[in-house]
RNA sequence: GUCCCGUUCGUCUAGCCUGGCCUAGGACUCCAGAUUUUCAUUCUGGCAACAGGGGUUCGAAUCCCCUACGGGAUACCA
């Protein structure tokens, strides 16, 4: 049992974000399959802050990305504002640990210093690409330099910066989670930086010295890292550690098929939910970019996804992000949710068209009105502007409206004799009158087949019947009667059933619609 | 320049490792039809792909090679 522990230790992975801008798209997808691969494996999830560039490292950024993988339901065991025994998780926090390795790694003489200054490096390189050389880097200068010309820096006043030491032309056969076996000859790569005359560490140094104290087994990363997973791999060994399980994944490109940058201010995750998008909704479709659940399935939940997910599966290929997609997957999971879930949640973007005594006083009234629009829109954003027409003093009527209300030369008759007949039916009252009966005893958008519950106030079915028996008396076609009705009730062509329209706007309400737009 | 990776319908993908079940499956989009009082939903049907060329094999989307194209890397960023 405790050989097997040590042979499969517990899989720990990490999510390592720099707090240099928002959580985008890539970053998001990243997380996603470091977490996912996690959860699948039944190990731990934890996060790393990379906030060495302290230029560009911003707490705003922070709270971003935190705030972004909270959304898409990404939660993590260690890391800020979680705690752990592997900490502290901001690499800034660390810094006496990186130097406690540059102090091995210079004594075992994997490392060494370096006082080139950039002009001088440059120049080096400049010389090499003269030369023709394939590889254009560090020319390696300082690696074997004296005492003499060592103490000759110093007194210049030049601060040295720590280098790794790499072999010169070792052929490294590497394994890669999705790229398969892959051959690096390590001449390809320059002594590298690992740490600054400041103490601060560059990426791939800290980088290992954090993957060995936190003991991640496994790195999902995005396939820029892959070079320097070579050079991590290399460092681990030196450091006398075991290298995690590497899997390098193609970037995630825009809609031009370029990369998707920080930049792009709809690639922020944020701007999806501040837009309206259902966070599962997003997080299955970033799921797919690049893995697919099945052959014949992609609409999903996270937990489904955790049951089948293996990071060897992940595509080798590069994926474009489509947003129509995305939207047509929104959809999807609107209509599937429970219409009080709906409500709660669109109820950030219906402040403004909703009355607070809407939802306070007409719950039900208001769940039948959303449950109206479910299976028309696919954001939560969507539904406020649809909802309008049922609050308006005076209705907007639009073009197509207008068009539909002109059409029969009598129509105005029709509809001021059919708000008579409306005012003397069993119709509910209208909001703000209480109706709650109403809207207990009927769940909308009606159905064709469902039974007629036993209710003093008329119901869409009770309303259509009530309508068709008008027109047959009055001798007009139904199907030309419905339109104007339509536009002068809502003031569009588009919406929910009209009888279902007629019951949410209560007898007085069509009652004054109609006798208004009878008047014209 | 050099090195690495990739290329299946317009897009996301299944199939590729372990050749035959692939006249290449699903999904989005688009088109047509059905249902319907509008829109939407739903249902039915349709358009549409193995980058190109060689090779191996009885047989290749699947294995090998070359070419083209795309992406990545080549920092005192991460």
């Amino acid at each position: 049992m405790v050989l097997a522990r040590m042979i499969h230790p517990t899989p720990r992975l990490r999510f390592a974000p720099s707090p240099t801008g928002p959580l985008h798209l890539g970053g998001a997808r990243t997380a996603l399959y470091n977490w996912a691969a996690a959860r699948a494996m039944g190990g731990t999830f934890l996060l790393r802050i990379e906030d060495t560039d302290q230029a560009r490292s911003t707490e705003a950024s922070l709270k971003i990305i935190l705030a972004g993988l909270r959304w898409l339901g990404i939660d993590w065991d260690e890391g800020p504002e979680a705690g752990g025994a592997h900490g502290p998780y901001f690499q800034m926090q660390r810094l006496d640990l990186y130097r406690k390795a540059a102090d091995q790694l210079l004594a075992t003489g994997h490392a060494y210093h370096c006082f080139c200054t950039p002009e001088e490096i440059e120049a080096g390189r400049k010389e090499m690409e003269a030369q023709k050389a394939g590889f254009v880097g560090y020319n390696g200068r300082c690696r074997t330099i004296g005492a003499d010309q060592r103490a000759a820096f110093e007194r210049e006043g030049r601060r040295p910066n720590l280098r790794f030491r790499m072999p010169e032309a070792r052929v490294m056969k590497v394994h890669d989670l999705v790229r398969g076996d892959v051959e690096v000859n390590t001449r390809e790569l320059d002594d590298w930086v690992m740490l600054r005359p400041d103490g601060v560490p560059l990426y791939n140094f800290a980088c290992v010295v954090d993957d060995i104290g936190m003991r991640i087994t496994h790195v999902v990363r995005g396939e820029e890292h892959f070079l320097n997973g070579i050079k991590q791999r290399l460092l681990f060994e030196a450091l006398g550690a075991e290298c995690p399980q590497y899997a390098h994944i193609p970037l995630i490109l825009n809609k031009e098929g370029k990369k998707l940058s920080k930049r792009d201010a709809d690639t922020n995750m944020l701007d999806y939910r501040d837009k309206g998008f259902p966070a599962e909704a997003v997080f299955n479709y970033i799921a797919l970019l690049g893995w697919g659940f099945s052959g014949d399935r992609d609409l999903f939940t996270r937990e489904e996804m955790v049951q089948v997910f293996r990071i060897e599966n992940i595509g080798k290929a590069g994926a474009k992000f489509d947003e129509e997609k995305l939207r047509w997957m929104c959809g999807e999971y609107i209509r599937r949710m429970p219409v009080d879930q709906l409500a709660a949640r669109a109820r950030p973007w219906l402040e403004s068209a909703v009355p607070a005594d809407v939802w306070t006083h007409h719950p039900r009234w208001l769940a039948n009105a959303i449950a109206c629009y479910q299976e028309r829109v696919q954001l939560f954003s969507e539904l406020g502007p649809r909802l309008g027409w049922l609050f308006a003093d005076r209705l907007q009527v639009d073009e197509a409206a207008q068009k539909n209300l002109a059409k029969e030369p009598a129509a105005p008759t029709w509809l001021a004799n059919f708000a008579d007949e409306l005012a003397g039916s069993a119709m509910p009252p209208s909001w703000p009158a209480d109706r709650a009966e109403a809207d207990a005893a009927f769940a909308l958008p009606s159905r064709k087949d469902a039974p007629v519950p036993e209710c003093r106030w008329l119901g869409p079915a009770g309303i259509e019947a009530l309508t068709r028996a008008f027109t047959d008396r009055i001798g007009v076609k139904f199907g030309s009667f419905v339109h104007p009705v339509r536009a002068a009730l809502t003031g569009t062509d588009k919406g929910p059933g009209l009888f279902d329209v007629l019951f949410l706007l209560g007898r007085d309400t069509c009652v004054q619609r109609l006798r208004a737009a009878a008047a014209g």
